[in-house]
DNA sequence: AGCTTGCGGGGAAGCGCTTTCCCACTACCA
DNA sequence: TGGTAGTGGGAAAGCGCTTCCCCGCAAGCT
């Protein structure tokens, strides 16, 4: 770079005066534009933004062109693997459509996603993408579907990865169904009696997951006890926690533990196994999503997988799509049940 | 939203309107300003932008102030539990500053990450935080070297987490000491033969522990043989390979596998209990990070811990600090051994 | 009373782009 | 040869903000 070059970067004023043309020529020649432009202007116009190192600023372009080329990707928690296998596919997804994607993490809090939400529309980003699990009714959730209708109006698309439970396109995960299976191969190998560790009550997620397994073994004449569900934390540790709980009572009656998501499922059986129990002779457990860690831990846990990667880039394609009609486009997502090591 | 609210986001000057004042005062009670608003307009054009429901845009404000209160954060895979907890901390760094990060993905290719980096100038990001192993000199380092020196010339500031490998501030992860003290610890314990899985050749971080490892084991008298060398890929899934080729070679003459990462150590982990060998009785493993399913696989991984999270707080902060001097800081980030059942 | 300050509102000039609109020019047709 | 249509360059009007600058006014000083 030559000494004494002005700072900041070079704007297309300097590569059009640079090549001697107009500066709508040059924003016609580099970026995308239905005009087509002389050959000869264009090339002179490539040369010398090249030449000053030029890089279209997209702030800029967003504001003149009234909507941003990114898609805004709200998560409970970036560290968690069902998260950040998500994000890895509407990455991807964004990638090919030429979005760049920024995330902001909920903590699993509503309010927070509440809050997110609105911080997020500051950057009119083209799409909206919610991964968390809905919550059950709150003032929370209402004021979310408001802020979201409402940004909806001024040209935004939102996309929710989850469950139906707002008004807005959605990817349904087949929480419900994929539980239910799981329940029934369970029983159907043998395991009569089960103990589940749940999210708090007001998941969505793990309510429909629970309420599956439960019908699933409902229907093969079985039954889940009220006193054998553990509500804990969502998260590894939670499932470390409510695993101890259980310990505590004794697991001598049970056969198989169904915790709702795999983090949890992996943080019981580190804990069962510090206990000394043996996995599954003693006791089995079960998880839901199949992270990747799933088949590494050992032993490696049964499941129901998710095609989370693919999920995300479900999303991007399917806020990219046009509308059809007024009704909000509800795709379901399948879960295959995975008996591994971890249960009999 | 009243009906025949005109499409799009109310924009300030809607407010002021709303308010009755200036959008110079209106800019000056929402957005921080220098200049103090009289409480009484001040409160009016609340009141107004609240009735409204009106959100700047940061697009504008980017490009009024100069600057987009953004932080680009590039990461080789986003479902690595290594970056997402990484890019856990930087997330939460950010939110605390004000600043939205918007990310990138490498796929561990030098070059996609020098195309990643262009793109990504395009946001005029306040800050660049790099987070993938560097390599060894190629073509594209120099050409990353040069796009990120045009980057700060325009006001930006990169961070580079990992190694201090470019002329910017870094984040320099004790890559050779952790290798180091982790073989003195194995050898301390009695073992003594040892086989290692590495990245390609041309990644710092692998060569860096790898170099470190040996140098502990040579202290001691002990020899890491160069065909006791496996080059895989970075994943779990090169991990799980060249377990399995080591499994061929026989592995009777090895008491440990240092494989330079957990997420390959896992890999390779989870080949050698399907090769049905006994760990650690049979051979040990050990890996490098502490990742969070290091402690949840079993026998659990004997590791170096790195703190990753606080690692990308750490980068936000060394990237909003004023910089003293011309010379970029480095700064050292400790590895502590941790060892565990995955090893005698 | 006359003067200087300081405060704070508002007009307007940008910030870096895109896009509309005007216009000159060439090509083609009858 | 006169007229029309089509092509493509350039001037300029925004896009939604921030901020400089001017100015009126009240307070403080001598």
């Amino acid at each position: 770079m030559p000494t004494g070059t002005p700072k900041g970067a070079a704007t297309l004023h300097d590569v059009a005066r640079e090549a001697g043309v107009s500066l709508a020529t040059a924003s016609r020649s580099l970026n995308g534009s239905a005009r087509r432009v002389n050959e000869e202007y264009r090339s002179r116009v490539v040369a010398a933004a090249e030449r000053l190192g030029y890089i279209p600023n997209f702030s800029a372009q967003a504001i003149a062109r009234g909507m941003s080329p990114t898609v805004a990707l709200v998560v409970s928690d970036i560290a968690d693997p069902y998260f950040s296998s998500i994000a890895a596919g509407v990455i991807r997804g964004a990638d090919e459509a030429g979005l760049i994607v920024t995330m902001a993490v909920t903590e699993r809090s509503a309010a927070r996603e509440l809050g997110v939400v609105k911080g997020l529309r500051g950057q009119r980003p083209r799409v909206l993408i919610l991964t968390g699990s809905r919550f059950l009714d709150s003032g929370e959730e209402e004021a979310l579907a408001r802020e979201l209708a409402a940004y909806e109006e001024t040209g935004g698309r939102v996309v929710v990865v989850s469950q139906r439970a707002l008004p807005f396109d959605t990817l349904q995960m087949n929480n419900y169904d994929g539980a239910r299976d799981l329940a029934r191969a369970l029983a159907e190998r043998g395991n009569r009696r089960f103990a589940a560790i749940t999210g708090t009550r007001s998941l969505l997620t793990s309510n429909d997951r629970l309420q599956g397994f439960r019908d699933g073994l409902a229907e093969l004449g079985l039954d889940l006890p009220e006193d054998r569900i553990l509500p804990a934390e969502f998260t590894r540790d939670g499932g470390y926690q409510a695993a101890g709980e259980l310990l505590e009572r004794g697991i001598d009656g049970i056969d198989v533990i169904f915790a709702v998501n795999d983090v949890m499922a992996i943080g019981a059986l580190s804990r069962l196994r510090e206990a000394g129990a043996d996995i599954p002779g003693d006791i089995g457990v079960a998880g839901f999503d199949d992270i990747a860690t799933a088949r590494d831990v050992s032993p490696a846990l049964t499941t129901v997988r998710l095609p989370l990667e693919e999920v995300g880039e479900r999303a991007i394609r399917l806020a990219l799509a046009d509308r059809d009609g007024n009704e909000p486009t509800v795709e379901s997502v399948g879960g295959e049940v995975l008996l591994r090591a971890s249960t009999r």
